[in-house]
RNA sequence: GGGCGCGUAGCUCAGAGGGAGAGCGUCUGCCUUACAAGCAGAAGGUCGUAGGUUCAAGUCCUACCGCACCCA
């Protein structure tokens, strides 16, 4: 069977996940022990990016290893329809037409988006398929199906009924420009460069003054008290007096609260109710009025009096030029504060006083409290179940209603008679309090985080009692990063208890998030972003998941430079070529039961190494380490089995070992592509089906299994002692440019199996060994242990001196090694302390170097009696 | 202000108590019949700084310096 001699993934890939397709590999058989797994669904806004890239890898890597080890494995697919993020996206396609959503009526507006939806979903599949996703398409779920909108109408009335949601009107983010409130994990703060504003505000009554700062002077609009500590020294007596404030003239009282800084800025603050979540407290606490002074576009609106009309910023502008034209401004000094941003829009964000709806997450945040506590729920890293739990501890109520089209409508529909609210599943006709039938549904849609947060129950049929459900929830692992364990994994966790009464995962796996390779976001508009269908269609689906799982260290950046593709390019190459080459000495191949008795010492070394790369690579996906997975299969594979192994055997196919060679050939490379498969499925099934052995497909194949009979210390030790044997003629060759062409003779000292000599004059390039006493004449000295030299022989190409300069250099740098040893050795309170298999390993390594150092002293010795 | 993480080869990163590792890059030599996307060899490191714990510290602890991130 003859392949090509160079990978080219484009031309097996899709062939092969058709071909798993058709066979429905991928959809579990229901019996079983089972293993499932929820995709986190991607965003319908547009293509995925590297993060999904590397999320669904790991997801894959994990059911493929786990359908090889026999489990029936559900990896559930899907979308979220991402309400405010698929607005955006879709108004914003809309004005490059010239049109915004106001040109459409809510029915329109929605058939658009639809349109947009159904394209981009195909999109993602198009993209989670060319990574090779092994995902049961069959029961590919979408956040706003029917089913799943009937389990978010469901979840929203019976907590509602518990008491759990209600209608308040509290601080609450607005973004003016997605025109909706935002949760408050929906904002995102970073330090800004501004200004702190000193203003004067005049006592009531008296001559003096009390100065105030402020970040934002537009919003003394809306002020209704002044506030200081009271405890501070310099407001004594401050408290009960009544400030004016300027140019509006309103009267505010002078409050004291100990929620003030006496630190910050002059003290004093100005408390404006509506329009900062804190003064909203303050204004709680002491009963104090509340005046919003901006409408939906953050414009000020007639509470603004004379600045009504302006943007936040123009009225900013407006107010500070009066006031230092009126003499109330002392100063602006320059300051650096936080300001919070729309995390999908990225505009500033406005606290506003808003009649909303919330979830009261306390309650319901308990049981997720005690779960990831008890480690019902454990993350990996660890290190996340801290910041989950910080964050449970002091969690806020979750503001869930939003001024959108697109997402579940909220099923309340309120009473225009006598204004109850009806809340239910079904669409109401009369109202259950009065009657009437004069109702109205709100207008507001559900956060997006809502319905996702049922995502592990929803996609599976629920409120129906499903056999999915019964068989596959909870699931296993989620697999997700970190940024969105506080908008995702916790209400995840909250909703699987309170709805299900059970965990919906057993563990959390957070992987890193993707940067560049300077460590940055990628982004489009740093224009550093990495396309991972690009990465595709230039090095393959293989490649770029090998990259990612070598990558995926439990860190918490993976910064990805596009030159570690072109290695694990290389990488499939190797494995293609390695496998063309067995597949080139098997014409004649026949599967022999191959006795221990047959083995030779690479053959008893190469299983035994094989034995020790699956346990290790079995571990390491236990244990979620991808990298050290990835990492132990490339070394195993490349530096292993092609350096060593292949290049050992190659003379052995010529002989009468030939079909011992084959079969292990045949069974380690079989084994090698079954533990790589979970980490590049279409190349290894490309090759494993040409094996002699193959069965149906690698991707129902059984994992290979850790046999511990084939692992051989004594053959390991003495393999590795050959292979130091060659290194050392190699470096020697190297080092006096005796070309490849050339072979050189080799003397050795001491014994030496036939098997040991063949692959000595085979792998060094050497001419037939000669077995002698002492060194001879003209040589170097490659090897030496206490029970075995090698020399090669330069002839006329050794220069005594420079070879007496190179042992030298060889002496010095094994004392260096050995001192280590020796200072520990001398060392009493190590002798003392340490455990003893240390000491004797110590006292075994200082003894092996000081044998090698003596016998390379007496080496030198001679060569300089020679020249003198 | 509170918290988390990270400073290891020129670059990107592994290693988490007992001889400093990989890939890329650099240098030298090879078109050796699987692979030049390759093979053989080499150079390159006070493991951020200062203390401490320990028989033993990149590895554990403390402080500091620098870089990121989360929360207020």
């Amino acid at each position: 069977m003859e392949i090509g001699t160079r990978y080219e993934p484009q031309s097996i890939e899709m062939k092969w996940y058709k071909h798993w397709l058709e066979k429905k590999y991928f959809t579990p058989k229901g019996a079983g022990p089972k293993y499932s797994i929820v995709i986190p669904p991607p965003n319908i806004t547009g293509r995925i990016h590297m993060g999904h890239a590397l999320n669904l890898t790991v997801q894959d890597i994990l059911s493929r290893y786990k359908r090889m080890q026999g489990f029936d494995v559900l990896w559930l697919p899907g979308e979220d329809h991402a309400g405010i993020a698929t607005q955006t996206a879709v108004e914003k396609f809309l004005a490059t037409q010239g049109k915004s959503r106001r040109d459409y009526s809510r029915e329109e507006f929605l058939d658009i988006v639809w349109n947009w939806a159904d394209k981009y979903r195909k999109e993602i599949r198009k993209q989670i398929i060319a990574i090779g996703a092994s995902v049961d398409w069959s029961r590919e779920r979408f956040t706003l199906d029917d089913g799943l909108s009937k389990a978010v109408r469901k979840v929203f009335v019976d907590l509602y009924k518990k008491g759990l949601i209600y209608k308040g009107k509290y601080i609450v983010n607005w973004c003016h420009r997605c025109g909706t409130v935002l949760s408050d994990e929906e904002v995102e703060y970073e330090e800004e460069e501004g200004a702190l504003y000193h203003i004067k505000y005049s006592i009531k009554g008296e001559d003096g003054y009390i100065v105030i700062a402020t970040t934002r002077p537009e919003t003394m609009l809306g002020d209704t008290a002044v506030a200081i500590h009271p405890s501070d020294e310099r407001y004594k007596g401050y408290a009960g007096k009544v400030a004016i404030l300027p140019i509006v003239g309103r009267e505010l009282p002078i409050i004291a609260d100990s929620y003030v800084d006496p630190s910050f800025g002059t003290g004093a603050l100005k408390v404006t109710p509506a329009h900062d979540p804190n003064d909203y407290l303050i204004g709680q606490r002491h009963n104090l009025q509340f005046v919003d002074i901006f409408d939906d576009h953050i414009v000020i609106n007639e509470n603004g009096g004379q600045f009504k009309g302006m943007t936040a910023q123009q009225a900013r502008k407006a107010i500070v030029e009066q006031l230092e034209a009126e003499g109330y401004l002392v100063k602006i000094e320059p300051l650096k504060h936080s300001v919070g941003r729309c995390y999908r829009c990225g505009t500033v964000v406005e606290p506003r006083l808003m009649d909303q709806w919330f979830v009261s997450m306390k309650p319901l945040a308990k049981r997720a409290i005690e779960a990831v506590e008890n480690d019902e729920v454990t993350f990996v890293p660890e290190r996340w179940k801290k910041v989950y739990l910080n964050w449970m501890n002091e969690i806020r109520d979750w503001c869930i209603s939003r001024q959108l089209w697109w997402g579940h409508r909220i099923p309340v529909w309120q009473c225009q008679d006598c204004g109850h609210y009806n809340v239910a599943e079904e669409e109401p006709h009369v109202c259950e309090h009065c009657g009437s039938t004069n109702l109205k549904q709100d207008e507001d849609v559900l956060d997006t985080w809502f319905s996702s947060a049922l995502w592990p129950f929803s996609t599976m049929g629920w409120p129906e009692r499903t056999a999915d459900l019964e068989r596959y929830y909870p699931t296993d692992v989620l697999v997700t990063g970190f940024d969105i364990i506080f908008f995702w994994v916790a209400r995840m966790i909250v909703m699987g208890y309170e709805f299900m009464g059970e965990r919906p995962f057993k563990e959390v796996y957070i992987h890193q998030l993707v940067r560049d390779k300077h460590g940055r976001k990628m982004s489009k508009s740093l224009g550093n972003g990495i396309d991972p269908l690009e990465v595709v269609d230039e090095y393959g689906a293989d490649p770029m998941r090998f990259t990612l799982a070598m990558l995926a260290a439990q860190g918490r950046d993976l910064k990805l430079d596009v030159r570690f593709l072109d290695t694990y390019k290389k990488f499939a190459n190797k494995i293609w070529n390695a496998t063309r080459f067995v597949l080139m000495n098997l014409d004649d191949f026949e599967k022999v039961e191959v006795k221990p008795s047959d083995l030779k010492l690479a053959d008893r070394w190469i299983l035994s190494r094989l034995q020790k790369a699956t346990k290790k690579v079995t571990e390491a996906l236990d244990g979620y380490d991808f990298n050290v997975a990835a990492g132990e299969m490339y070394s195993f594979f490349w530096d292993e089995l092609c350096d060593w192994y292949i290049e050992a055997v190659k003379n052995r196919l010529k002989t009468s070992d030939r079909k011992i060679v084959q079969n292990v050939l045949v069974d380690v490379l079989d084994a090698s592509l079954r533990l790589l498969h979970p980490f590049m499925p279409f190349l290894t099934e490309e090759l494993w089906t040409k094996l002699p052995t193959a069965g149906e497909s690698l991707v129902i194949a059984q994992w290979p299994k850790y046999i511990e009979e084939l692992v051989d210390e004594s053959s390991e030790a003495e393999f590795s002692r050959l292979v130091d044997m060659i290194r050392g003629i190699r470096n020697i060759r190297a080092e006096v440019n005796v070309p490849q062409s050339t072979r050189v003779k080799a003397f050795v000292k001491g014994k030496l199996t036939q098997e040991e000599q063949e692959y000595i004059e085979f792998l060094g390039n050497v001419e037939n060994i000669e077995f002698v006493e002492s060194r001879p004449e003209k040589c170097a000295t490659a090897y030496v242990s206490p029970t075995i030299e090698v020399y090669v022989s330069l002839g006329t190409l050794i220069d005594i001196s420079s070879e007496i300069t190179r042992l030298r250099k060889k002496i010095e740098k094994m004392r260096s090694d050995m001192d280590k040893f020796a200072k520990k050795l001398y060392d009493k309170d190590f002798l003392e302390n340490a455990p003893e298999d240390v000491v004797e390993e110590t006292k075994e390594k200082q003894r092996t170097f000081s044998e090698q150092i003596a016998r390379i002293e007496q080496i030198v010795t001679d060569l300089e009696e020679t020249t003198n």
